[in-house]
DNA sequence: CCTACTTTGTTAAATTTTTTATTATCTATA
DNA sequence: TATAGATAATAAAAAATTTAACAAAGTAGG
């Protein structure tokens, strides 16, 4: 075989490729992929449907449903109840087909999932031992990591298409660009990561991707406009609208941490004051515990002879989850700071909904709401009527289930 | 001739219909649209382009537009300039193949414009005497100076087939309601109007629709993450988010002068304490100048003998672009709370461009060089680098032509 | 359980659209 | 100013898609 004149071997999931086509091969491919699409979004779907959806006649869509099988793409999957005549098929995504990978790249772990066509997860390894650190040796380390977690389980066999990285900061999605870690090239980092792996990779930063994990699988309703708020040790915020991720001029939109809403003297890590994240976020709840233990306060989230420098904010959470007295009245101190900060959200999005997310949101109503009532408090009535405030269905689960839908989503959407 | 029996009047601007029909009548027309809404976009089309961007063939993309020239809606623009070979013809909007008419009702007065097919203003009257006010009576009387427009000039003879009005406060574009004005009957206040004057009849919020006057019709360059903050006596957002017109659930979004970031003990009209408008907007400019004449400041704003109680806004914007320190010093002021305000945005938009437009945009870089200031300080430098802050092009005219082509674009687009 | 009425899916004719070949314009260069 | 190379538009041939008629599969009611 000589290699100059190769064709690229020809797949079944040729249609995801964007070679460049025209005429009635492209205009096919399209449709088969919007035949995909309506699957994924609406769940099963019949001929009748799909032919209204597509604007194509009945025999067309027959025939378009027929190649995407015979790609192995997609299948019967029974008939539908009567409608008061013939029962329609329906067809929905062969779950293996093809899969994808996602990493959530936390600050003392790592996340792992592998997600199939259908969105279910099929293998997870949570909470791998790392250190997120601006080295090259960090990147060598979670690069060496991702390849053994391939080598794993269902992984070893499965055909995965793509991967998805999720890390904090400002993150650009389009390039695959990040600018907070791991910038040590021009390369955009998602480039260099698929020529280490092999597997076309993208980057997101860790809010939006946990905003869209959520959103997608979420039993929330059909709601389009989301704001997810996560509460880490930072505060960001992944915005879903017309339930697309928004990610602004560059990649850097929610930096919702870092709004001037306060008057105070304190120092924001980045270097301003008056940042919400100096009164609405686990670096803060920490600093506020710190300072009252040093007025003489006493809590159970101190365990015996624990300098109260090592606590974390986990160790705070979990205090406050068994009824501490001081960590819940941190939190709900800092839920009603957050409430400041969701009432200029909402003045200004009029969202259906807010999700808090991210290991704060762990502590339930503790956070939740004093949020709301500040929220109440401070915004418009007409305005904040209109939306609900919830907790996290995912937890700490919608980082990994996001990074692979951003895989997903981007390559087959 | 029967009613019972009778056929809507078949017109050449049948394919904005939504009439149901399927099939290749179907895709046809949604070609036709197609082709109109490319042209709008970019301008003079070729064939070649046209063929391209609707995925058709160039055979059928020409009996397409040999059927909108049948139609009157696109005619033959000349040829193009040679790229190397035969030159192109191109096709552009026939000016007079329809019109629509805008209504931007402001608190003291209405302006009116007619503008036709392709986004040109023909015909415009500003500054009627109006009295904003949520009475039946003011309706009526908004009602009357429209018809009374309406019998003007070239309004007779034109083809009006969309009206849009813009009104300040609380507005459902999509529903047609008003919430802060007019409402005295569940029926949408763009249905009763409709009645009254025959024409498809549409609102929108007054800075939404200011933000895509400017936008349509900018030399801004191609930005579509747009953030256009009208300063008016109160201070709203028109919020264009790939290049749409982004409304929030219930079409309450850019609520932007109720978002609570000053610590003050000023009661908002609203209600509540600590809103921007407090602090940055015509309202506030208006009663900090009051303050500053009452602790003996003088000022050229003030003329001989008036009550220092009857300034107004544009008084004191007036006498600032003549120069008059005081007035300079308050706009000032205003612009570097406004650009705490703008902070907040940018850190969460990571817009493309911010634009001040409305009445106290007029004072150009003595409010904007503030905000600029302010806003570099206060948000996140990676972030703001990347955002352009610019004074409004069209300035008062915005609302007009914002009104025309909400009412124009819901209808062609 | 037969008949009338629905909805789904298939087939074949009719129509539409794309392809391919050809002609028409235009530039650049010898 | 001819001629080769390039792009645009049209015409005829080929292919693809829709339409419409029909068969299949179901419900509901006497």
């Amino acid at each position: 075989m000589h290699g100059t004149n190769m064709k690229r071997k020809k797949t079944k999931l040729d249609i995801f490729n964007d070679a460049a086509v025209s005429g009635v091969v492209f205009k096919n491919r399209s449709l088969k992929k919007l035949i995909v699409s309506q699957i994924n979004h609406l769940g099963n779907c019949t001929i009748t449907d799909l032919s209204k959806d597509l604007g194509a006649s009945v025999p067309k869509t027959t025939s378009l449903i027929n190649e995407l099988i015979q790609d192995g793409l997609i299948r019967d999957e029974g008939k539908l109840d009567s409608t008061g005549g013939r029962r329609a098929s329906m067809f929905g995504l062969v779950p293996d087909a093809c899969h994808f990978l996602g990493v959530d790249v936390k600050k003392f772990h790592i996340n792992f999932g592998l997600m199939d066509f259908t969105k279910k997860m099929t293998y997870q390894k949570e909470k791998v031992p790392f250190r997120l650190e601006n080295t090259p040796e960090s990147l060598e380390l979670l690069i060496r990591l991702i390849k053994s977690f391939l080598g794993e389980g269902p992984c070893k066999n499965a055909q995965i298409i793509g991967l998805g990285i999720n890390l904090t900061g400002r993150i650009n999605h389009k390039t695959g660009h990040s600018f907070s870690f791991f910038h040590f090239k021009e390369e955009p980092l998602a480039e260099i990561i698929h020529k280490e792996i092999g597997i076309p990779t993208f980057l997101e930063n860790d809010s939006r991707a946990m905003a869209y994990g959520e959103f997608q699988l979420n039993e929330h309703g059909k709601e389009n406009n989301i704001l997810f708020i996560n509460m880490d040790y930072g505060t960001g915020i992944g915005i879903l609208l017309d339930g697309k991720v928004y990610y602004g001029k560059s990649g850097f939109s929610g930096e919702f941490g870092h709004i001037p809403i306060f008057e105070n003297e304190i120092i924001c890590h980045c270097g301003k004051k008056g940042c919400l994240e100096t009164e609405a976020s686990g670096h803060a709840l920490v600093r506020k515990f710190k300072t009252q233990i040093k007025k003489g306060y006493t809590s159970t989230a101190l365990k015996k002879n624990m300098p109260v420098d090592d606590i974390t904010m986990n160790d705070i959470i979990n205090a406050a989850l068994n009824e501490d007295q001081l960590s819940i009245e941190l939190i709900s101190e800092i839920g009603e700071n957050l409430g400041k900060g969701l009432a200029v959200l909402v003045n200004i999005f009029n969202p259906e909904i807010l999700v808090l997310g991210g290991a704060l949101s762990e502590t339930g109503d503790y956070i939740r709401l004093p949020a709301r009532s500040a929220l109440n408090k401070l915004s418009l009535s007409l305005v904040n009527n209109d939306t609900k405030l919830k907790i996290s269905q995912l937890g700490e689960k919608a980082g990994v289930i996001g990074a692979c839908l951003t895989a997903r989503d981007t390559i087959i959407l």
